[in-house]
DNA sequence: ATTTATTTTTAGTATTACTAAAAATATGGC
DNA sequence: GCCATATTTTTAGTAATACTAAAAATAAAT
């Protein structure tokens, strides 16, 4: 399903030019949002004014619970820090939303979602005609169907299930799984998930370790 | 609408009986799930098994870093060792889906998404009745809305929209929104989002900064 | 029982997370 | 423009700790 989904979708991106903002420039942006000052911040967080600046210069790195006390001083989650991804129209419309079909005509597709800094939610409708059958796949992230119309055979890990009209599943989406249209008519399935299906995302960090690369993480200075 | 699902939903709730995990126990639990021996996470990450095994046992605290090393090791995001919730039915039927309703009569509410380790997508179907109006809001987060039936008027950060059957919605929850069922019939709406809003995660840490309580959060023993 | 694999413990130490205070810069009022 | 105050940056540390190598203990495999 995704990887036949993936390569049509990625030629509608459009790459935002800019980087990925670091952790110290993400911290300033909050706090710049929410019109505090440094001071004000550190006394809230327990920490001295010096280093605050320190840290939002990339200058020097919090530890794990410093950003924790950082991150309850703002009132965000710590993990709204550690990525900042761009936007498309937030509303679509039955009527005059983009239906994507590939080569293999057993498949098309209509996007909801949209993208902007920090979303991490995907959907996209997917119409699959009877017989279709999805290849087992496993990857990041968790994702959910739920049936438009039509009914489908959903395998997860050797588990097999019926979906009709109305039913959903969600599902971790690591186990391996698959799906076919066992109907004689057309499923539609509305499919909601957090893994990048349209390459919003910039700069990924799923690769491989090499400690290198890993060093381009938003730490300032932290080298090995 | 969140103000008003809450409490109500809340009450559905099996509480696991295992505490918040904290890092080093969701960093090992991820190592265990993936078969790796210390060593081999410690090579791929570029530190010694020593470390490893303190900072899963909550001795020591990985810096920024050394903790983005791991996670790439483990072909992990860091944002998931900093979260651990808990099950239900992966599956949800139509039939024999449960409806929820509260006091105030004019919404129902179908859960469809379920909740396992990191889980991070939840999704409900909302009916609401004609007239039903909710009240504007702001979290964290983000969600879509795909209307299934009916049609509402959604306002998000003064900007009004018109949404009809098979139309959607994807936005950042942090902007203020309200939706209202001006139609004359029930609004059905696929609401899909990364808002805990079955208070399925363990342990929040949206307290308001005390340094004191900061310092629960999972760092091994950091201690101010 | 023996060997090997894996984890924990020990004993450090280089590095740095974080400080207080001084200096520089920015802002606001008159 | 001048002056006072607010805010941020810089400086010069240092206590703490992030992280190590190697030994010891434990677990697993044969």
């Amino acid at each position: 399903m995704y990887a036949i989904f993936l390569p049509m979708l990625k030629n509608n991106i459009q790459v935002k030019d800019n980087a990925a903002p670091d952790l110290g420039a993400s911290l300033r942006a909050k706090r710049k949002e929410l019109k505090l000052t440094m001071q004000s911040v550190a006394d809230a967080a327990g920490l001295s004014v010096g280093f605050i600046s320190q840290v939002e210069r990339g200058l020097t790195s919090p530890s794990l619970g410093s950003l924790a006390s950082l991150a309850a001083a703002l009132d965000t989650e710590i993990s709204s820090f550690l990525h900042q991804p761009s936007a498309g129209s937030q509303t679509t419309h039955e009527a005059s939303r983009l239906a994507y079909s590939v080569a293999d005509a057993d498949v098309s597709y209509e996007r909801l979602s949209t993208s902007f800094a920090g979303s991490k939610l995907h959907s996209v409708i997917v119409h699959e005609t009877p017989g279709h059958r999805m290849e087992p796949i496993s990857h990041h992230g968790e994702e959910m169907f739920y049936i438009l119309d039509g009914e489908i055979t959903v395998e997860i890990e050797g588990e097999v299930e019926v979906l009709r009209k109305g039913d959903s599943i969600h599902f971790e989406s690591r186990r391996v799984h698959s799906t076919w249209n066992h109907g004689s008519s057309i499923a539609s399935i509305l499919w909601c998930g957090t893994m990048d299906v349209f390459g919003d995302a910039p700069a990924p960090i799923h690769k491989k370790a090499s400690p290198q690369e890993v060093a381009t993480y938003p730490t300032g200075e932290t080298e090995k």
